[in-house]
DNA sequence: TTGCTCCTCACGTCACGTGAGGTGGC
DNA sequence: TTGCTCCTCACGTCACGTGAGGTGGC
């Protein structure tokens, strides 16, 4: 493929594309201190570089572990400046992994309901007291299915 | 247990409890119309009957299945009305399952990176340049990888 | 009278989305 | 000159959270 020069410019669109995130997440980042802030032409408009698309990326997959904007912009300064703390981050990694095993084990469960509605098993749905939504997930809720499975109110 | 009288009658907070969901979340609810309006003492407190455990529970499983509370009003007041059209509904569970499957996929692989952090295998992250982070999800991400695990620039 | 619970605004949060209104670049 | 892209506010959205300031109930 024809290539771009060795020191290739994005504008903000290619950026974007490039590392999977919307125009307004890149501003959103920006102004939170996420990403330094970019060159500009004598216009205004951005200049980025290559190491922008590895930037974004670190903070588009560091969302998708679960890091909200605050402590991403924490990690990443803190390796920029002192190198991250392992015991810190270990333990951040073991909170985080916790919390992916909940969300995990409670989509499974949705799955499975949402497979029965999909493939037409739709008669629970029709249950005038909703018996099918009653009973979703409620392995973490015991304090209310006596009032629906058995005939006295609790 | 000593049962509470037949016409039980709960109070907010008592309601929350049971059907787990918060205060903040069950005024959104009312106010958003996805629940009756409720009746009050004289002195304006609401009292909720047994069957608003119910109806709270089942707009907390639609949520847990991936629906907004747009569509949850638009379920439930379908409901009430004509009954939800059958096809309609296993069409929707079709969209919902497939979002949740994509949901599980991405989660488990972020899982595996998390645990291995988790474990103490923390190198992977003092690499200057992060590609760790970078391969991080990259499958569905094939414009930039060159940019890394390359030397010669895209 | 003392706590505890309830009430209603109303503003805050999180991570963006979405125009409006204007300018640059080929 | 025509599009297309970029710019900066600034307000909207979604699903709540969080006080402030006041009243009811046992």
């Amino acid at each position: 493929m024809p290539a771009t020069p060795a020191s290739a410019v994005f504008t903000t669109a290619r950026l974007c594309d490039a590392a999977g995130v919307t125009r307004a997440g890149l501003r959103l980042y920006e102004r939170e201190g996420l990403l330094p802030e970019p060159q500009r032409t004598a216009s205004g408009y951005r200049q980025f570089g290559e190491e922008a698309v590895t930037q974004l990326q670190a903070i588009r997959h560091l969302k998708e572990l679960g890091f909200t904007l605050r402590e991403i912009g924490w990690l990443l300064s803190e390796r920029a400046q002192t190198g991250i703390e392992p015991g810190r981050l270990q333990a951040l990694a073991q909170e985080q992994l916790q919390a992916v095993d909940q969300r995990i084990a409670r989509l499974q469960v949705v799955r499975g309901y949402l497979e029965m509605a999909a493939s037409g098993h739709l008669e629970q749905l029709n249950d005038p007291e909703c018996a099918f939504l009653m009973n979703f997930l409620s392995a973490d809720n015991t304090s209310v299915r006596a009032a629906y499975s058995t005939p006295e109110k609790v």
